[in-house]
DNA sequence: CATGAATGAGCATTCATTCAT
DNA sequence: TATGAATGAATGCTCATTCAT
């Protein structure tokens, strides 16, 4: 159950990045040791060991111990957000898409608990975190479930008498809870039963 | 600005625990320096300077730098567990505790972000706090909401077709989330208007 | 099994030195301790909470965790200094006192492991071993061991071409070998067999 | 008067094992300051400063500070372990044999009272040793007495009718109850004369 | 006779990081 | 592209010991 390495284009169509060697096993080596324990936890040796390289190799590819992280971070993230804004297309009305989004959202933690475990946990930890690409990746993900929102209240779709932003925090918030507990206790997490609930309670609660 | 040592009785009208002075310095130092950094980038070597005690006495007191932090935790968490219980007091129906735990629930992290901050992204991060007293609270206090919930369900104020531990992932996690962003972010966090937007929402949703 | 603790006289016929508990308590502690852990992995708290008093006490009636052992190994030896001596009694012959002294000196070391471990092993350790009352008492022992020897020589028994106190070496180095590896590997200890064996063969060697 | 690193073959002829500079100056710092103090009165913080590199290194080449140890402890005695061998080649009979490694290892301790005082007094405090590669070397060299004394019991020169393991243990213990006090007093020790008493002794004590 | 409170000083060990080759 | 060697700086923690009460 190796992990495959991540090699992601950043935008369609545009030439995949190739990486040497010694940064993939890198990347690879700590995705694998995330499985097994946290990342403070993980030292710079353990990655080289795992990796096959030395310790100094890190540091030719990486800044530092969390320019490692954020970048695997990052890669991660490129992919489920192509993913989810895959998801969306040729989906109509603001609710349908919203649907879609939550059921992504769940999907991707369900099906990377330990991506899930690091964006929710352990990169909040940090407040260079909020300065990080995968921030911004983050930022832009949120973004998008805002303007969905808007559309929403554009089409009459949804309510006008609420911050929409609340709104989104109130789904997002939802939908962290319920993927967070899943992953800290170990349990499984079913998306659609998951989304369904969801959708069910916040639903009724926004449209008009 | 020192914060005030607390003293709380476990079992109202039970004695209050007389902690020795130093034990009380070393946890008012914590609480001080919490309010200036993380607690990983806290040292012993710096409690007990802002504590003027020796940094073997720490040891004397708590059995490592982690027990210390739970300590001071589950001390906050009793005393806010009170204040939550009592503001309960008196109210009828299942919606209106509701509501009026989610006004104090907000309101607890609105005037403690020091104590928000920890409960909510640092203690999450060790797998140790799901063993420890702290945690316990947490548990204790989620058990209260699911109480409430079945009332609310018994009384048909609640619906009966959604689970009620999803709903009260839903509140719980609506709340975390804007309480975090605003803590995160610095802002101010407003439990009146929260409150009422948040009941607005998830009430419309859950009720039958 | 608690260690009974050893109250000697100095001299025959004196009254028996009474401690007070604490005291008492304190070097009955250490006694237990010992056979579980050797004395530098022993601590004051744990001497402390074995003996059910507070370390400060220990530092009233010994000058320091070196004095404590010393004492308590002061103790053990008075009990068998005097317990060899009186075997000795109403012996004839030097090598006949030998052989009951070189039976004496495995049967106490048999019976009394722990004992044997600290004078064999740990007290060695410290330069300040050989300024202590106990190695004074061993010193004793040695010299009453030369003694036996001497007579020998002067009765004929024992040939007077070799240095007695090289004999004597090698007696005391043969026993505590042999009793060094029967403790190191806890195996049993047999006076009498090696009694035998070692009398056999050394007597051979040392008779004219 | 600094000690001169010692690198040896493990097997004749083998190409010798080349260490680090860093690895050699640690091993012999730790050399020179037990000329000085006993082990467990050296910190790290010292041997480093007499290596001249930094603590950090030292956990980079041995695992702990035992492990130090241990290693050049290993290193010493499998230098005179080849020492002793080459010494007995060509020699013929177990008593002539015997006598000549009883006049080696007399001499190796004579020669070199660090490694004897470790060997005979530090090491044996710690159960560790007991498991280590120092020990295994120690083990061998005991085998290699029981087979000359096997040797000489087939071939008559010794006698049957005592356990083999028993004369090992006399003459060992004797071997190390004479250097063990000369050591500790600080007193000359003398080889030749050693060997040629204890054997006066002990061979009249062992032929048939 | 005994304790509660506090301390001083040490100390092994960890770890991310650098740099010449 | 990669490595071997070495480091700087921190840090949590232990433990014997003291002293006022």
């Amino acid at each position: 159950m190796k992990p495959v390495s991540i090699q992601i284009r950043l935008t369609p169509g545009a030439p995949v990045k190739k990486f040497p060697p010694g940064r993939i096993k890198i990347a690879d080596a700590l995705r694998t040791l995330l499985e097994q324990k946290e990342f403070n936890a993980i030292t710079t040796a353990e990655i080289a060991r795992q990796a096959g390289v030395t310790e100094a190799l890190i540091y030719k590819y990486f800044k530092d111990k969390r320019d490692l992280l954020h970048q695997v971070l990052s890669e991660y993230l490129e992919q489920y957000s192509l993913r989810v804004q895959d998801d969306l297309r040729g989906i109509k009305g603001a609710l349908n898409k919203l649907r879609k989004l939550i059921w992504s959202h769940i999907n991707v933690y369900a099906t990377n608990r330990v991506f899930a475990r690091i964006l929710l946990i352990e990169a909040r930890n940090h407040s260079d975190y909020y300065r990080s690409d995968t921030y911004e990746l983050v930022r832009a993900y949120s973004d998008a479930v805002l303007a969905i929102l808007s559309e929403g209240v554009a089409s009459g779709e949804i309510r006008d008498d609420i911050s929409i932003k609340l709104i989104r925090q109130i789904i997002l918030g939802s939908i962290e809870q319920v993927c967070l507990t899943g992953i800290t206790f170990e349990r499984g997490i079913d998306p659609d039963e998951l989304t369904e609930q969801i959708c069910e309670i916040v639903f009724r609660g926004i449209v008009p």
